[in-house]
DNA sequence: ATAAAAAATGAATACCAGTTCAATACATGT
DNA sequence: ACATGTATTGAACTGGTATTCATTTTTTAT
């Protein structure tokens, strides 16, 4: 006898995997992340803790699975942005733009990628290290490309792009942590005129 | 009959708490953190692990004390190195240097006070936003006096700070996680030059 | 030198999170 | 309906760390 599994188990598995990341989502954006333990996130997405492995590996799958598909769903979102402009300065405050409206608007988002404050979790903090690089390195691309035109000044563009990273996640995390700026308008602007200046925008 | 403790005594416990203290400090620096245990530092200081317990309440109380202790040399440090000067950017600019300094000698500390990445210790947590918060809100006053006089443009001086203080952290922590930059002298001037031109210097 | 007081010890305890697994429930094909 | 393959369950297991505490060592005062 040979066994198939039906459209309709499919499905189901499918949606419990999904569960299961959401979940994980969900607890990891809470202020309080010791809270997201296997139990947790299997209690949250509605299943036994034992049947978590049925879905995954370990934690560490998890974490990468799930860390993964934040990082694209960034991505996606600023390449959309960025599509319309040619100009370097133009693409720099689009992508600036995109990651402030994303990380406002679902901020459990932005607190698993911009803030690793309480992870004890080794991968996590690795995958976390891997993508801050990331984001600084296709930064540098951009900065490389303005040194290129004459349009900053010479530079280190690794330290820039790590500078324009960092000022950039601190002050969402801030805006995330407590409560939104009083004037959004001159916070965001004061934000952006900050990092390209910084660059040496003439 | 009352029993007193002499001089001998007293320094003898004295620097028993002082070296738990290094021997936190040393291990928390290390790349891996999670070797920082209670038994772990009792061993590193030469005492047993119910030792601990004589001169600190619990490991949180331990932590509180060291963060304090460290905190505490940044900023005399800093004062120090402020002290010669009465211009807004020069003193901006000195606090920079200090920091630098500071990180770059003594990297274990700089790996303590700017890179949480690895501790689940809630207290940790708590008091290492504590010291972010704190440095940012030093840099405001700074920045509301330039603004003051009219030596930087019209801005929300929380955020530029708060940038100022992101870019800054994230520059010395790519320093001290990789090796140092091929060319320190640019480096160091980039990233000086990034956050004054950032607050938008004329 | 001796007894009382304090400090130091480290094995035992308590606790907590990730993972396993024998038992149970459910799905499939005949 | 039945037999067999698969999925689910949650209690038990594992490993690791903070903390305690009965015992031992050291210090003090007589």
């Amino acid at each position: 006898m040979v066994y198939h599994k039906t459209e309709k188990v499919l499905e189901k598995q499918q949606s419990r995997k999904r569960k299961i990341l959401n979940a994980a989502r969900e607890l990891l954006a809470e202020k309080e992340m010791g809270s997201a333990s296997i139990k947790a996130i299997a209690k949250k997405a509605g299943i036994a803790t034992g049947t978590f492995y049925l879905y995954f590996k370990d934690k560490d799958a998890l974490i990468d699975t799930m860390l993964k598909e934040i990082y694209k769903e960034l991505l996606d979102l600023i390449k959309k942005e960025r599509a319309p402009y040619t100009n370097g300065f133009d693409k720099l405050e689009a992508t600036m733009k995109a990651c402030i409206n994303m990380f406002m608007s679902k901020k459990n988002l932005a607190r698993i990628l911009l803030d690793l404050t309480p992870q004890n979790n080794a991968v996590f903090n690795t995958k976390f290290t891997d993508i801050i690089n990331d984001l600084i390195w296709l930064t540098k691309i951009d900065l490389d490309e303005l040194m290129e035109q004459k349009l900053i000044p010479e530079q280190d563009t690794q330290v820039s792009a790590t500078a324009f990273v960092g000022a950039f996640r601190e002050v969402i995390l801030a805006w995330i942590n407590s409560d939104e700026p009083l004037n959004e308008e001159q916070a965001y602007r004061t934000l952006i005129n900050f990092n390209l200046r910084g660059l040496g925008k003439s």
